[in-house]
RNA sequence: GCGCCUGUAGCUCAGCUGGAUAGAGCAACGGACUUCUAAUCCGUAGGCCACAGGUUCGAAUCCUGUCAGGCGUACCA
């Protein structure tokens, strides 16, 4: 509806300079928007103003050359008013909007989608949590956001991927490895000190012990052999007596398939990766690809990009490590991408994963990164523009940390203890609908609150209930519409044609309301596409589910009038798809009956 | 010190690619169920949009500075 007006208004801006009327045909950046208050009618638009300086004349002498020269083939438009400083207010007919309930009817599921993308090919890597531990509520809010901003894309029509970028090597699997060995050994009755940087989550001893079962005697025999803790060793050191060089690859001494603590840490990781894939899979994220980090090490593609970069004379050699030239390009430093005991950094893959990203063909990357990551943009984007790559194509959507709290107190956590709530606990107690929903409800450049009590709450006080509650209740009155013989049965509703000749029964302020809410959907989709911001479809699925409440109080849907009844449904029914996609996108159910 | 995010109603936050009279939920107060689901609705009250300058026809929105909070600032991941 909205580039239905845009184009009354660009031709009459056109034919205003056929005329005469106006001296100049260029068309500054406008705006066509929904102005706040109602009495300025369904769309405004400031081109009057903004071509003051062009057209060198009064605003509005602009608006009204402009209003004179409207041309309206399909009459939608009631009147047109310039107000205030040159605001062009456009009041359309009701009759304009009817169509739009057939259109989404038509549509279905499609409806609010576009084809914004152009199938352009854009990679969303989200979550990519080390497979060291369970996701906790960070994580959590990560995938929410991550998935829905993939979804909104995809429906705004670019050709989306979602991936998970597994870090299984270097230092830190290694350091899964010590745990689960000395948690081991423990087992087997040795006495151990446990060193502070091991993970020290119980988990681990999960872990260990049904280690113990799998394996059978070799480990638990070895276990617990003399010295038996003692190798379990930083990843420094194993490969420091392995004298390992740049060239090598620092996975291949760390995990040689004879070192126990290498069998652990394989076991464990595994083990761990699969728990988190059925954390995500319960909480209804789904990934089109996990991408091992390990995989760049074993094809050879760190070491590629490294020597590409030298070539290109952005990496290079000091202190015996390799820099990258990250100054360069507005970091506030360069940084290390091989250290002087021949590791390379985790920058290093990072590097490599980028470039492997665009190599494969994307033409848009996207990561979803905890804010207190937000030190490496600066390096990333540096790898990507060295390699020729415009900043454009390259997007890291920061989300803030969750202030976990239960009736208002917060709930104490602390990764380094191991005592965290983990995403699955969440789920578990508040549902994956209510916990993505909150995730979801604010932008993510704000902190949020998350109050395990008040996500469990089946009250108002609950944001995916009132939503969801619209969804249940027109699903009820369809069935009972059905029931009645108003319907001969839901499927009824697709059969447009039956419904368009009462449409014009609709003629209450709510009524009108709804329809123009249903029909700015697709504005709000591509709105969240181009910001990357998904909460704009929970504020938009909020004042839909209000206006339909109100509606839903003050008028009946089901009466004796069988005309009205039948134009009134057609409109809810066309609530429940809009909402069912809204919700959708964001990756909440849509309820029949509550 | 430097960098990123944030500062809007009592609380939690929308609004920020500049637009006309500042929005919602919760909390508070007063109302509405012989009714298609009261998990709802209607009404009242609540604001120097952190502060100070600047840009312009117009600033919560953009720029600069100040203050406050969070996070980050490794040859860690």
């Amino acid at each position: 509806m909205k580039n239905a007006v845009r184009n009354i208004i660009l031709n009459a801006f056109a034919q205003a300079c056929k005329n005469g009327l106006l001296k100049d045909s260029q068309i500054p950046e406008m705006e066509i928007e929904v102005p706040r208050h109602k009495s300025h009618g369904d769309f405004s638009t400031n081109v009057a103003m903004v071509s003051a300086s062009i057209q060198k004349m009064a605003p509005r002498k602009i608006a009204e050359a402009i209003v004179a020269s409207i041309h309206d083939p399909d009459g939608i438009v009631e009147k047109t008013e310039i107000a205030g400083p040159g605001f062009i207010n456009i009041v359309l007919k009701k009759s304009a909007w009817y169509p739009i309930l057939s259109i989404i009817h038509k549509e279905d599921k499609a409806f609010g989608s576009s084809e914004m993308g152009q199938g352009r090919k854009v990679q969303v890597e989200f979550v990519s949590a080390n497979p060291t531990g369970p996701l906790h509520i960070g994580h959590g809010r990560g995938a929410a956001v991550g998935d829905a901003v993939g979804n909104i894309l995809a429906f705004a029509g670019f050709d989306v991927s979602k991936e998970y970028y597994i870090n299984d090597s270097g230092r830190q699997i290694r350091t899964l490895g010590r745990s689960v060995w000395l948690r081991l050994c423990e087992a087997a009755g040795k006495n151990i000190s446990f060193p502070d940087d091991c993970y020290q989550g119980d988990y681990i001893c999960d872990i260990a012990r049904e280690l113990i079962g799998s394996e059978g005697n070799s480990l638990l025999k070895k276990a617990t052999e003399p010295d038996a803790e003692k190798i379990a060793l930083p990843l420094e050191s194993v490969t420091e007596e392995n004298d390992s060089s740049v060239d090598e690859q620092q996975k291949a001494d760390a995990l040689a398939s004879d070192d126990p603590v290498a069998l652990c840490a394989k076991y464990a990781a595994d083990k761990i990766l699969q728990g988190i894939k059925d954390d995500l899979s319960n909480f209804g994220v789904t990934f089109d690809r996990w991408f091992s980090e390990q995989s760049l090490y074993d094809s050879g593609m760190v070491q590629d990009s490294i020597k590409e970069y030298k070539n290109k004379g952005v990496i290079y050699e000091k202190d015996g490590a390799l820099w990258f030239k990250t100054q360069m390009y507005g970091d506030e430093k360069d940084r290390v991408v091989v250290r002087q005991n021949g590791l390379t950094t985790y920058f290093a893959s990072d590097i490599a994963y980028h470039m492997e990203k665009f190599n494969r063909g994307f033409d848009r990357v996207i990561d979803v990164w905890g804010a207190d990551h937000h030190g490496y943009i600066n390096r990333i984007n540096a790898s990507i523009e060295a390699s020729g790559r415009s900043r454009e194509q390259f997007d890291v959507i920061l989300v803030q940390l969750v202030n976990l709290l239960r009736a208002g107190e917060q709930v104490a956590m602390s990764t380094r203890s191991g005592e965290f709530v983990t995403l699955k606990d969440i789920v578990d107690e508040v549902g994956r609908d209510a916990a993505r929903f909150i995730f979801l409800s604010r932008s993510y450049d704000s902190g949020l609150d998350f109050d395990l009590e008040v996500a469990k709450q089946q009250t108002s006080e609950n944001p995916v209930y009132y939503v969801q509650y619209v969804h249940a209740r027109i699903s009820g009155m369809v069935a009972r519409a059905c029931e009645q013989g108003i319907l001969s049965d839901i499927n009824a509703l697709d059969n447009t044609s039956l419904f368009e000749e009462f449409l014009h029964l609709l003629v209450e302020p709510e009524e009108i309301n709804l329809i123009k809410l249903l029909s700015s959907f697709s504005d709000v989709v591509e709105k969240g596409a181009l910001t990357l911001h998904p909460h704009v479809l929970f504020t938009y699925l909020m004042s839909l589910a209000s206006e339909f409440h109100a509606y839903y109080n003050k008028h009946k849907v089901i009466t004796d009038n069988m005309e009205l009844s039948l134009a009134r449904l057609f409109l809810v029914s066309s609530v429940k798809k809009v909402i069912r996609n809204a919700l959708g996108l964001l990756g909440v159910s849509a309820p029949e009956r509550m």
